[in-house]
Parts: C-alpha cells; sequence; structure tokens
DNA sequence: TCAAGGTTGATGCAATTGCATTGAATGCTA
DNA sequence: TAGCATTCAATGCAATTGCATCAACCTTGA
C-alpha cells in the first residue's frame, strides 16, 4: 500500500508539473483508445478500470467535457450508451505518454533497478487480479 | 495499480461490512500505538502515511472528535503539538485488527499463494520505497 | 402479453481530498 | 537582536469520491 502510494503521488506529481490531465484520464482514454472505433459500454470501463459504477459516469462527463470522448446511444440496448474517443482524445493520450512513461521510469522502474525485478513484480502482483 | 486498487477496495468492504472504521484510522491508530505514550508529531505521522499535511491534519480531526487520540502542546515547539493514542483508541484498533487481518489474508494472501511468494512481492515493494 | 425483478447509467447529497493561503512560532543572519 | 525567510499546523474553497436512490429499459416466466 505505501509503495503503491509513493509511487502513485510521484507520478501524479510528475504529470501535474507538465500541465498535463489526471492520471485517471489517461488510463480511461487507453482503453477506449485500444477498443477502437467500436468504443465500450460503461460497463466494460468499469471493470477495466476498476472503478465504482457513479466515478465511471463521472469520470465521463469530464472526459465529454473536454470533448476528448462522445457518448453514444447503444443500438442493442437503449438503457446504455456506447463510448467512443475522438481525435482529440486520442492526442491528448498520446501528448501525456512521454512524461508518463518517463514518470514510471523515474519512480518504478529505478527504484526496483532491473527488468527481472519488475517482471517478478508484475507477474506476482498479476496474481492478485485472478 | 490495478492490483492495490482491486485488493484495497476489497478490504474496504470487509471493514465496512463489519461496521468498522474506515483502514486510515487503522493505519494511524497503529503508528501512535506503536510510538507509545510519547506520542508523535504530525509530520511524523505524515512521513509515515505518506499523507499529505492537511490529510494528516483532519484525519487527527476526526480522531479527536470520536476520543481516539489527544492533542497536547509540543514543549520544545509552540507551533506544534504531540498526538498520544487514547485507551479508547487503542481499544479500537485491537478491536479492527482480527477483520483487517482476515481480510488481508483472503485478499492479499490467498491470491499469491504461498508464503515465499509473499515475502518477494514485499521485498520488491520494499525497494520502491528506498 | 404483461407483471415482477434485474440491469444500466445518472444524480442529489454528504464526506473526503486537493489546493492555496494563513497565522503562529522558529531559527538564521546581519 | 531586529528582520526575514522558513516551518508547523489549520482552514476556506473547489473538485472528487462515496452512498443511496432513481428513471428508463431489459428479461423472464406465468
Amino acid at each position: 500500500m505505501r509503495a503503491q502510494r509513493a509511487a502513485l503521488q510521484a507520478i501524479r506529481g510528475d504529470l501535474k508539473a507538465a500541465k498535463l490531465p489526471p492520471l485517471e484520464w489517461y488510463d480511461a482514454l487507453l482503453e477506449l483508445e485500444r477498443a477502437g472505433p467500436a468504443g465500450l459500454r460503461p460497463l466494460q470501463l468499469e471493470d477495466r478500470l476498476l472503478l465504482e459504477q457513479h466515478n465511471v459516469s463521472r469520470l465521463l462527463d469530464r472526459l465529454a467535457t473536454a470533448g476528448l470522448i462522445e457518448r453514444r446511444p447503444c443500438p442493442q440496448d437503449k438503457r446504455g450508451q456506447v463510448v467512443v474517443i475522438t481525435a482529440v482524445g486520442a492526442a491528448l493520450r498520446a501528448a501525456m505518454w512521454p512524461t508518463y512513461r518517463a514518470a514510471i521510469a523515474r519512480h518504478v522502474g529505478v527504484p526496483l533497478g532491473d527488468d527481472a525485478a519488475a517482471a517478478q513484480l508484475a507477474a506476482l502482483l498479476d496474481r492478485m487480479l485472478g
């Protein structure tokens, strides 16, 4: 918990110092970019981001307000919607990556030392997501 | 990040289901209990809990309101204070432990499998706190 | 086919967190 | 030792998160 908090706060600090949006935006935009033009249902985002339903709903509000995503009605289910990333959204995600990548390297990669340690850590943490 | 979030949310859920206070209270009370009757300065709590100054200040507000800690003036530094856990606070921490312990076992221990994996994970994460 | 129950996503309200600033006290330096 | 930058902790305000609930829609089964 403490290691995660330290890394997270440090990475957030780097993003903020670069005047970039919060980390949550990146995560959401990345998932949506991976989903391609088919987009994602909010429920799928919940699963992938491990966020609660109401937090996804409000995160999407902010992303939509910023013009980074588009909410489209869902043909199969009129309650639902399909969320698609816009070109602006994809551009922002790409613009965030260099800073984010460097922050990860600095605050996770460097402390861990070698790549083998990182791989080991990833493997262990993966077990916790089964 | 995702592994931590999953574990944290699950553990919080268990504490809530048992009608116990939030995890942050436990962490703070534990540090204060370890500090003994000498107590801790808020700044020391910041370091140990990796919380920002204003969050410590407000966490202490809540703990004090609940009668779990006592804020005493600091003799060496009249700006500061010394925070000491009360008997009620220690009792609450102790009461939380069985549930917390079980939650950790369930959501961290079990997924990891054996103790060796847990030790390895702890060692790797420790590197990130240097 | 329609009533009952479950799912999807939004929203009002309270609690928490983040951010900037403040007030008080300290210590450094000239 | 007066002046000034720094440190400790609190606080007003905005943004976010948590919680409960709601409205709309879907699904199932008699």
